[in-house]
DNA sequence: CGAGTACATTGCAGAAGGTGCAACGAGGAG
DNA sequence: CTCCTCGTTGCACCTTCTGCAATGTACTCG
């Protein structure tokens, strides 16, 4: 559509991958040099790459201290990284640390299981997650204010990804009471048919749930009854780092 | 100097900072709606921004793929992370991660003080470190390939900071051959004249020195000397990243 | 329930900005 | 010392981007 800007995405790209020099730039656009030059430099002046003093151009600092400012909450993820380490050695399972940021929930963390799964999860920092389809995004909404979570739910189009999705708003509702009232969620395949999760809630120091951590397994490596053994440790994990938020739990 | 790309970077920066509508978006950059909606559906095409269910454009997965992608090597911040983490806690200071990337040395983690540091130091993830003025930068330099120590420092412009910068090549390979022989670097106030740094390196499964850890403090928290008293720690810690990394010390 | 409002989206003609050319400059190799 | 390659600059042309006006869509309020 704007064919200078993806232009300009492409040389980000590129240089992203590997030092780049102009003539290599221009080639790879095919343009002329000059062209190439201004883009460059127009990039180089948002500090999105950086001029090596060889003459290279190499990705800059910019693009980093972006997606820091986008991921936000440095706060929780700097809190978070240790106990979300020591989760996934304690359980073995895959460990996601996702937040609400704006009108979705996005994942903000993630510690791979150190097996060597044949099978990769297809979830990535900085991704949305299904708001009423993940264990993460079912905490999280199971704490919200009553109006927020209609908010977020108004623009959603329920689609049922597998047999055991809650894809109306009358069964999600009942699913969340339920959520609410003992604490955490699972994930019984509700988006992917053999992917299952136990999310726990994180709250802030005003006792707002920000953020949940779940651990993730697939079906051949562990049933939901076995990942919910685990919620002894997901479940002191979230209040850990709830703590560290300055969150001090209401004595009730 | 090519300003529609100006306007998409800035958008990027919004959008990043806080969800964005359409007329917010024309509004900040001052041109007409159509014009704003073009550019961002070509960041949308990118994955720089996405668009939620709401109508808002937020920064997107694009930007932090990317970022990954740059720094390279998530197996090094992976693994080094929490090792990283330790030695901030056992130190007390400020940890640094740099790796040689492409003709330049950069910080790819930084794990900061937790003390209420009046003074913030100014190193960034992502940001080019002085190859010849740093710790780090001298520890890789003393243990690169002669050609490829030659190769890096061709282009490099000696410039005399402090009164204890190595400002000539000469100083430097004297510096450097006494680094390559006790294990380790110091920076004595060598780029910013309150700022002192010890570094040592971390080889990869041949071998290799490709990265480096230091610790740093501003000479008001601690003298180059109570710095090297934690070396033993700072020894173990790269030592323990480059085990990690597949790297067996050969029984010398 | 229906009109009104606010917002996103599309097509098009004009114009501004981007493009390529050619010439210059700098650095390295032989 | 000369040639060659690569980065950089100024400028005239033309492609591409822009803004306008009209259409479509979703939400609001009477």
């Amino acid at each position: 559509m704007a064919q200078s800007i993806e232009r300009a995405i492409n040389l980000i790209r590129r240089a992203a991958e590997h030092p780049l020099t102009l003539t290599e730039a221009a080639g790879v656009l095919g343009v002329h040099k000059s062209t190439a030059l201004r883009i460059l430099q127009t990039l180089e002046a948002a500090r999105f790459v950086r001029k090596t003093g060889a003459g290279t151009y190499v990705f800059g600092s910019g693009l980093i201290e972006l997606s820091d400012l986008a991921l936000g909450s440095m706060d929780l993820r700097q809190f978070a990284a240790p106990q979300l380490r020591d989760l996934q050695r304690k359980t073995g399972h895959t460990v996601h640390l996702a937040q609400l940021t704006g009108d979705e929930i996005i994942y903000i963390d993630k510690v791979d299981s150190a097996a060597f799964d044949a099978v990769k999860l297809p979830s990535r920092i900085g991704r949305a997650v299904s708001i009423y389809a993940s264990a993460v995004g079912k905490v999280i909404l199971a704490y919200l204010p009553r109006e927020e979570r209609d908010r977020l739910l108004a623009h959603v189009e329920f689609e049922r990804y597998t047999p055991t999705t809650f894809a109306d708003r009358a069964s999600l509702d009942a699913e969340l009471t339920r959520v609410g009232e003992r604490g955490w969620a699972t994930d019984n395949g509700e988006h992917d048919a053999y992917v299952m999760c136990v999310a726990a809630p994180i709250r802030d120091s005003r006792g707002h749930v920000i953020a949940a951590v779940s651990i993730t397994a697939i079906e051949v490596i562990a049933t939901l009854g076995q990942l919910e053994q685990r919620l002894p440790m997901l479940l002191e994990t979230a209040e850990r780092i709830s703590r560290e938020l300055g969150y001090t739990p209401a004595e009730s």
